[in-house]
DNA sequence: CTACCTTTGTTGAAATTTCAACAGACTTTT
DNA sequence: AAAAGTCTGTTGAAATTTCAACAAAGGTAG
C-alpha cells in the first residue's frame, strides 16, 4: 500500500488523516487493489453496490446507457478521486451506471460497510473518515448538478460553450485540454456527434474559440 | 415544535431517533421554523449556503435558471423531505439554485454547522444524525442521476415516457398524479411546453396513455 | 512503410423541436 | 356572476438536430 501513499494523501476521503494512521486504517478497512485494462468494466451496471472505489492510476468513465444504446457520460474519474460512493452508501441493489477503464487502471476498493460501521479497534480517525465521506458526497452532488446546468441548455452551441467555460474556469486558463474525444464529448453533452463537430467548426470560423482535437482555447 | 413531531418523525434525517430525544435535539440544533407564501423565495440563488431545510407543510421547487431565463426544475420538495443539504454540507459560497414555495409553506431551517460539529452536550443521537444525513445525501445524489436518466433521452416522447414510467413505479400503480403542471413538466423534462402538449396528445390518441391535467394513466 | 483501424469533419435529407400566436377551459378575484 | 388571469392544446413556419454516409486525417501494428 505504501507506494500509493502520495495518491491517497490527495484523496478527499483521507484529508486530515496522518500518513501512519492512513496505512493502519487501510488494513483495518480491508482495502484491496485491483488492476483493469483499457475498456474493461470496473463496476458493471445492474449489480448491487458494495464497494467504494478510489482511482490510483489511469482513468475511467461513468456512463449510463439506455435500452436503445444511447449513452451519456456522467463524469470521468481521475487519480485520487472517489467513485461509486453514493451507490455504496445508499446500499443500492441495482447500480444504474457502468464504470469503465479508459486506459489501464489501478483501483482501490473498500467495502462501504467497513467505513460506515466504526471498527472494533474504535480508531479515532474513523470519525474523520466518515466526515470526509460526507463532504465528498455533498461535493459530488454539486458536480452532477453542474452537468445538468450544461445539458439543460437547449442547443448544441449553448451546451458546448457552457461546458467550455466551466472547463476554462477549472483550468484557470483560456487554453486547456478536455478529457474527451468527440464522441465522448457528444455523449457528455447529450448531443449528436456530427452536429457537435459542425458546431465546433462554426465557432472556430466565427473566431470565438480555437480547437484542435481535445485542445481548446477561448477567445 | 411539538406539533411538527409527526412530520419530523418521517424525515429521513431523524430516523432511528426517539421522539423525546428529537425534541431535545432540535433545541440543541437551534432549529427555526419559518413561513413562506406561494411563490416566495425560500433560498435565493447566489447566496452562501448555511442552512439545511426541512419541509414541514406545503411544497417547493428547486430550480436552476440561466442567463436567458431558461429554467430547469431539479426536484420538488414535499413535507418531511430535506433540501439544500448538499450545498450546506459542502459550504458552497454561491448556491446555483433557487428554492421557491409552490404553495404556502412551513419550513424548518437548521444551521449545518450545528449538525456537523457535535455539540457540547455530546448527545449520543448526534452520531445517528450525521449518519442519517450521509445516507440522505447519497440518496439525493441518486435521485439527481435519475433526472439525468430522463433528460438524456433525445426526444420529447422518450423523456416523457421515461418520466411517466418512473412515476408509475414510484406510485406502484398505472394511475397516478404528477406534481407538475404542463409548463413545470416541460421545465423538468427540459423541453418546449407546446411540443410536450402535442406529444401528450399523440400518445393519448395512440392509446398508450391517458391524461387529464396532472393525472396520468399508463396503458 | 504499408495496411488497417479509429477519429474527425462535412454534407444533405429527414425528422424533430422551438417559437409565436391564439382560442378554449379552468380558476381566482372582486 | 362577471371579469380577469392562468393553464392547456393546436397550429404552421422557422430553426435545429439527428441520421447516414463518406472522405480525410491521425494512429497503430505488422
Amino acid at each position: 500500500m505504501k507506494k500509493y501513499l502520495e495518491i491517497l494523501k490527495k484523496c478527499p476521503l483521507f484529508s486530515q488523516i496522518e500518513d501512519e494512521n492512513l496505512l493502519t486504517m487501510l488494513k483495518c478497512l480491508d482495502a484491496k487493489v485491483e488492476f483493469f485494462d483499457k475498456k474493461y468494466t470496473i463496476i458493471a451496471e445492474g449489480n448491487p453496490a458494495k464497494h467504494i472505489g478510489i482511482m490510483l492510476s489511469g482513468s475511467a468513465q461513468i456512463t449510463q446507457s439506455d435500452f436503445y444504446g444511447n449513452r451519456t457520460i456522467l463524469t470521468t474519474v481521475e487519480p485520487s478521486q472517489v467513485f461509486a460512493e453514493a451507490f455504496a452508501c445508499a446500499q443500492v441493489q441495482t447500480v444504474p451506471v457502468a464504470v469503465t477503464a479508459n486506459e489501464p487502471c489501478e483501483v482501490m476498493l473498500i467495502d462501504c460497510a467497513n467505513i460506515l460501521h466504526t471498527c472494533n479497534n474504535n480508531c479515532s480517525f474513523h470519525q474523520q473518515l466518515i466526515f470526509n465521506l460526507m463532504r465528498n458526497l455533498a461535493a459530488k452532488t454539486i458536480l452532477i448538478q453542474q452537468k445538468i446546468e450544461i445539458t439543460s441548455k437547449r442547443s448544441t452551441r449553448d451546451k458546448l460553450m457552457t461546458y467550455l467555460m466551466l472547463q476554462s474556469k477549472k483550468a484557470d486558463s483560456n487554453s486547456f485540454d478536455i478529457p474527451f474525444n468527440r464522441q465522448e464529448l457528444a455523449d457528455y453533452l447529450e448531443v449528436d456527434r456530427s452536429g457537435l463537430s459542425t458546431e465546433i467548426g462554426k465557432l472556430c470560423k466565427e473566431g470565438i474559440i480555437k480547437s484542435n482535437r481535445n485542445h481548446f482555447e477561448l477567445i
